[in-house]
RNA sequence: GGUCCGGUAGCUCAGUUGGAUAGAGCAACAGCCUUCUAAGCUGUGGGUCACAGGUUCGAAUCCUGUCCGGAUCACCA
């Protein structure tokens, strides 16, 4: 069936038959021609040279004879250099085309009950801050990272671990309590996480005042922190929230609520949403019990002030701490605990953790951890680590303002492209609401694309102040495209142009349409490697292929006005097939498409 | 200092398991709308793929060394 094993088969065959020798079909390449050559496939024949022991071009010539004679659909074929070109016979890619067009799932692995199960943490925000974009970064690949798994046939629980307790929370509920004059959401009239946000930076802007002070009267930087009335009054805080005083709880909970009920509305823009949602404070002491448990069974230690560590020097790693002094919990802790609660509710067969790179020895060794405490699928946790977003200046920095928030950037981007679509008249004829969805369509599109087109795992930089793109190598490039196609098939109704849904069997290709088609016919292959590889890059390189390739066509080629029948239902063909195509690419992206921009 | 990651056009980035003449976009310049959407298409200029060796039919890609940048090695998260 596919054509591509198909020649590597008959090629072992042909070594066989022309020069007496075995090899194996891993040893045969077969790649899509270069689309400056004539020809679909390419078979690069250096490495056969040693079996052939002939020159380039000879070896070259006798497998094309070879395989246009014993296979229908090779009908031509041309050696250049080491690289034999061969070319189908003209029915083998209408065949493909209509196949694609009839295919609704193309591209797509169909899940099952008992597909495996893929778990996926995204998001991992702090419940004192508003969100920036670095985690729209986070967010974006790992919601695209879902709907990839999906389509290569996975079941997937998208995760979010809330980050709701600790000392960081401590310190914006202090300032609140100190400076906030019992401000609320509604009498501010400000967001709930930006309101939680704005008292940490109080608290920051308060601790080094006292710091500055203390350290001008004489007293040295450490003492300085030592005598911290501000940090000892947040550290008692703390004590007091996690022996459960009501005072403490009571605004612990109220604050955190503010801080949800914004962090909702920022997914919801941002067009992401989780199937199950833990926090921390509930799992944090499911891990100190499973620390215990290790240290009762000999697996960690404890050193003489009652820390508890895990000796890692034989993974060749150092100690890392597992309970603090006071036998409170840390960071690693609470990641055990999660990772036990989410197998507990799950039958996981595969988890990933979307995480900054900077994290790549805390998974390290939590995978490590894991493994040691006799869960099985500790060692084969996926840490999904991607790169830092900086600015031009370097990194981002919340304490120095100079954060990018997600909330402003997502709404910079709407009036853009509001501005646009004004200005360019394209949404004349649409209702306020329906012009207003597809101006957020655009604006996110163009934020989702812009960050998911380069490599995850690398740093990526943006700069503010040239705002997002809307032209070039685009999300709304590729929207762009889709909506002319859609448009296509509006005029048709409206001039009463027919199209009976598939390409005649007879009509000829261009060579433009004929790469075309085998752009489409990619698809799956693109799908299928994004997700061995965990990159929606691949996905947005290969919509970005194929809507420039698309938009070549269409600029020289008439589709509606093409008074040859058969070309018109073969070239509608093709746009049908384009269009579906783009639209399964964003939505892989977990961007949408318009019919009309 | 140890470990890990990166370095491709002025800028932002692509470049499948090593394959043909290293590609896009932005910016600059020159063209194309009385025909299906000009958020488009065409063309021009722009490169020592950080540097030096090595492996081989062939290296931006693999190996070694050097230089530069970043991350990490917390009783922070």
């Amino acid at each position: 069936m596919n054509i591509e094993s198909g020649l590597k088969q008959l090629a072992v065959e042909a070594f066989k038959e022309l020069y007496n020798t075995e090899i194996s079909e891993e040893s045969i390449q077969v790649q899509l021609t270069r689309k400056d050559q004539h020809g679909d496939f390419t078979i690069v024949v250096f490495p056969l040279l040693r079996y052939s022991k002939k020159t380039p071009e000879e070896t070259g010539k006798d497998l094309g004879n070879y395989l246009c004679e014993k296979m229908n659909e090779v009908s031509a074929f041309n050696v250049v250099k080491g690289f034999l070109n061969i070319v189908l016979a003209h029915g083998y890619w209408i065949d493909v085309l209509n196949g694609i067009k009839e295919n609704e799932e193309f591209g797509f692995v169909p899940i099952a009950e008992d597909s495996p199960l893929m778990m996926i943490e995204y998001s991992s925000p702090n419940t004192n801050k508003p969100l920036h974009l670095g985690h729209i970064r986070n967010n974006l690949l790992g919601y695209s990272l879902s709907r990839i798994a999906s389509a290569n046939g996975h079941r997937v629980v998208k995760t979010n671990i809330v980050n709701d307790r600790g000392i960081h929370i401590c310190k914006s509920m202090l300032a609140w309590k100190k400076w906030g004059n019992g401000e609320t959401p509604e009498s501010s009239g400000k967001k709930g996480d930006h309101l939680v946000g704005d008292y940490y930076v109080k608290f920051d802007q308060e601790y080094k005042a006292e710091q500055a002070a203390l350290t001008k009267a004489g007293v040295s930087k450490d003492e300085a922190e030592k005598q911290s009335k501000l940090m000892a009054e947040a550290r008692e805080m703390l004590l007091k929230w996690e022996k459960g005083d009501d005072d403490v709880v009571g605004l612990w909970q109220t604050m955190n609520q503010w801080v949800y009920e914004g962090f909702d509305v920022t997914y919801k823009n941002l067009g992401v949403d989780f199937d199950k949602i833990y926090y921390e404070s509930d799992t944090y002491s499911v891990g100190r019990d499973m620390v215990l448990k290790g240290l009762k069974d000999g697996v960690f230690f404890r050193k003489d002030d009652n820390s508890v560590w895990v000796d890692l020097e034989d993974r060749g790693l150092d100690q890392k701490l597992l309970l603090r002094s006071d036998g409170t919990s840390v960071y690693m802790t609470q990641d055990i605990g999660t990772a036990k609660l989410r197998f507990d509710d799950y039958t996981i067969d595969k988890m990933v953790y979307v995480v900054g790179n900077e994290q790549d020895y805390h998974f390290k060794v939590l995978s490590i951890v894991l493994d040691k405490l006799g869960f099985d699928w500790g060692k084969d946790l996926v840490h999904f680590s991607y790169g830092m977003v900086e600015l031009p200046e370097g990194k981002m920095k919340s304490r120095e303002g100079t954060v990018v928030d997600a909330d402003d950037l997502m709404e910079e981007m709407i009036n853009t492209s509001r501005e646009m679509s004004r200005e360019l008249g394209k949404l004349d004829g649409y209702s306020d609401e329906a012009a207003e969805e597809v101006i957020r369509m655009i604006a996110l599109g163009a934020l989702k694309y812009f960050i998911l087109k380069v490599d995850p795992r690398k740093n990526m930089t943006f700069n503010p102040k040239e705002s997002i793109d809307f032209n070039g190598n685009t999300g709304p490039f590729i929207q762009y495209t889709h909506a002319r196609i859609r448009s296509i098939f509006r005029k048709a109704e409206e001039k009463g142009i027919t199209w009976k849904g598939s390409a005649p069997a007879d009509v000829e290709l261009s060579e433009k349409e004929n790469n075309l088609v085998r752009t489409v016919a990619n698809f799956p292959n693109v799908v299928m490697e994004a997700g061995k590889a965990f990159s929606p890059a691949l996905i947005s390189n290969y919509i970005y292929d194929l809507a420039k390739e698309f938009n070549q066509f269409y600029h020289d080629s008439p589709i509606l006005f093409e008074t040859d029948e058969s070309i018109r239902e073969m070239r509608l063909t093709l746009c049908k097939t384009v269009a579906d195509v783009l639209k399964k690419g964003m939505w892989l992206l977990g961007a949408g498409v318009p019919d009309r921009m």
